[in-house]
DNA sequence: TTGATATTTTAGTGTGTACTATAATGACAT
DNA sequence: ATGTCATTATAGTACACACTAAAATATCAA
């Protein structure tokens, strides 16, 4: 699954997001989320598929971190996404519509 | 709609690109993909509602064009996406995951 | 007005996918 | 080995949404 099809998925976002600027095990991730364990090992899947997320072994655990350094200018629109410096586009759309058209 | 997941529709994305750099009637856009003039309109309605595309009046048409301004790195990521010039993340993921893990 | 053209909107259908529950795998301890 | 813990994989279900077909809206011309 291709990078931005991905992160369409708003509780992708989330786990990225949870993993963002410090690893985490998947059953901390999960324990984050109101769904089951094993629908948040399916996102996890997915993202690692579409190579956003990198994991590691720790002993039973498995460890998850954001690959941010290959994820170009994604990661900078994702970093304004959580930061609130995003402008909102779709505000500013529905703004100029009923103005003009 | 969210622009990410306005984006996470392949067909979306290859209307955005068919107006990236020149604006496009809804018709001319409709008549080079494969699908029924009322799937553009629906698509070209999300796009617009993320705020990824403008619209005018021209007579009877509606003109199409992509607002690349106000989208931040979200247009870096598209215009790498489309120059092949994109890290391929999935590839290097995969690769990786072979090689350890 | 009527008619033709351009587009949007609506109703209905089929497919993709996020989710739950459960089974299977893997790692460590005893 | 057996048992427990941590996680992934699989089967089934429900809902979201891309699509088609058809109706509605809008603009221009005669």
């Amino acid at each position: 699954m291709d990078p931005l099809t991905a992160l369409a998925e708003p509780r992708r976002r989330e786990i990225l997001h949870l993993v963002w600027s410090r690893e985490r095990t998947a059953g901390d991730i999960a324990r984050r989320l109101p769904v089951t364990f094993g629908a948040v090992s399916q996102h996890l899947r997915v993202l690692r598929e579409a190579g956003l997320v990198d994991v590691r072994r720790g002993g039973r655990q498995r460890i998850y971190r954001a690959r941010k350094e290959s994820m170009g200018p994604l990661r900078e629109y994702l970093e304004q996404l959580w930061t609130g410096r995003l402008v909102i586009l779709k505000r500013l759309a529905e703004a100029e519509q009923s103005a003009n058209v």
